[in-house]
DNA sequence: TCCTCATATGACCACATGTTCATGTGATAT
DNA sequence: ATATCACATGAACATGTGGTCATATGAGGA
């Protein structure tokens, strides 16, 4: 991060100090960033994918998507302190579930823009 | 990416697979992933930000984020080739605008569950 | 034509990220 | 107690990514 600006020419003041005043906060955009950077796996995805329609436990969701239970349990971790998924511990399982409607909006929204082209 | 189950024992395979029949595929995931992973950096998040509220040159963009224009040109590549903005030439300048309202979309969603916590 | 300006891009480098492998943890059964 | 099961996690490694620097491109002006 360098405050360079392009010489002085080209700059067009009061549009800039307009976008500046109304964009999001430098904290605020990191954790958008953060936010959709969970969501920017395949892996990830597809867990999100297989929970739309109700919990499973760790070891059905490694089936599920064809994955090792290791990755499996370290993806979840991310989707668990981004808050995109809770867990409900039951015995020696753990069963995964989409933490709010939120998350179903965020990916729908997502599918849309995809299934555009 | 290794096809390994668990064993043999967890397992609910009805669960299984209905999860797997309303799964996206995986090309979807795919391509759902590459689309998150354009919005999941700081400065992509502060560009489309400045752009909310109407077109700007590149110069300005990088005053707006306090960028390099170099490094602001890297990333609207980025964000052109997922059509997420546009581009308007006007003789040596070029001004980018949002490609739609769903990039917007997106943009607010991911807004509001950063606001939740 | 030659120079300058706004933008685009290629090379390179420091850093982050996802998987596997090995091992840790806590619950249940024998 | 101890063995086993489901899950969690640490280390290590290969790959991907974002920035800078240098340079290319293409439009306008002198």
């Amino acid at each position: 991060m360098h405050v360079d600006v392009c010489s002085v020419v080209c700059i067009h003041p009061e549009k800039v100090d307009r976008a500046r005043t109304r964009m999001v906060s430098e904290g605020t955009a990191e954790r958008l960033a953060e936010l959709f950077k969970v969501l920017a796996d395949p892996t990830r995805v597809r867990i999100l994918s297989a929970l739309q329609h109700g919990e499973l436990c760790v070891c059905d969701l490694a089936a599920a998507i064809s994955a090792s239970q290791s990755a499996v349990s370290h993806q979840l971790r991310l989707l668990r302190v981004a808050r995109l998924v809770k867990v409900r511990r039951e015995g020696k399982m753990a069963f995964y579930s989409l933490d709010d409607d939120h998350v179903r909006h965020l990916f729908r929204e997502g599918l849309e823009h995809v299934a555009e082209e």
